[in-house]
DNA sequence: GTTGAGCGTT
């Protein structure tokens, strides 16, 4: 997988983790290496992928030996056209284990200074402050999927349990005959559904005793509605 | 087939 090469994450003795951001979704650790590998000695490259999927997150660690090399692969590569897209590397922050606090400046290496009037604030991550869009869509899509799904070849022992629920029942119920009923009635217009053959409950052959819902028969009583009509004319006052 | 702010182990 994403690993460099060995079978796992190779020791943190002084590695600096460097985040890169924005990278297309195809975009690969072998990918990243060489360009990162030229600025400095990459200790590994890991892409956090998604387990449902297996498509990258879009963004990848790339760990380095020196904070020097790292601080100079973020300069460089920040903001460095791959496939197309713009990657932005920084400084991971919320590593698995906070290296880059043991980050030493009498290492000698830092001789040269990280502003080094770097032009970083050119960009500016403010551009993307519209954060707001949905984080991961693609995880909220699959995630209510894949349970219900499971549910469903669960077990049965658990439905019963669920079915004594009278919202769950209702809604499991409704759900089914949900989608059939909405494509009728999918019209643009807010014309009601013309009512085609009464469903004759005694002549189905299929029981159908869930249509039997309270809630269908609520909805032809409008109390509401005849007080409205005849409150405008059938008022007759009598005196 | 899509997407686009963020923070990591198969």
């Amino acid at each position: 997988m994403s690993r460099f090469g060995r079978s796992g994450p190779p020791p943190i003795r002084d590695t600096y983790s460097l985040l890169v951001l924005n990278i297309t979704f195809r975009t690969t650790a072998d990918d990243l290496f060489p360009l990162f590998d030229k600025y400095g000695e990459v200790v590994d490259i890991y892409i956090p992928r998604d387990r449902r999927t297996g498509d990258s997150r879009g963004f990848a660690f790339v760990r380095y030996k020196y904070e020097d090399e790292a601080q100079k692969a973020v300069d460089r590569l920040d903001g460095r056209l791959v496939d197309g897209r713009e990657m932005m590397v920084q400084f991971a922050k919320y590593g698995p284990n906070a290296e880059r606090m043991y980050r030493d400046d009498h290492r000698g290496r830092d001789s040269r200074r990280r502003s080094r009037s770097r032009s970083g604030d050119r960009y500016g991550r403010d551009r993307y402050r519209e954060r707001d869009h949905h984080r991961r869509s693609r995880s909220l899509s699959a995630s209510p999927d894949d349970y219900k799904r499971r549910g469903r070849d669960r077990s049965p022992s658990r439905s019963r349990s669920r079915s004594y629920s009278p919202d769950d029942d209702r809604k499991g119920g409704r759900d089914s005959l949900s989608p059939a009923r909405r494509s009728t009635s999918r019209s643009p217009r807010k014309t009601p559904p013309p009512r085609k053959t009464p469903p004759p409950r005694e002549g189905s052959p299929a029981r159908r005793n869930d249509d039997r819902s309270p809630v269908g028969r609520n909805d032809d009583r409008s109390p509401v509605r005849r007080n409205d009509d005849r409150s405008p004319g059938s008022r007759s006052p009598s005196t």
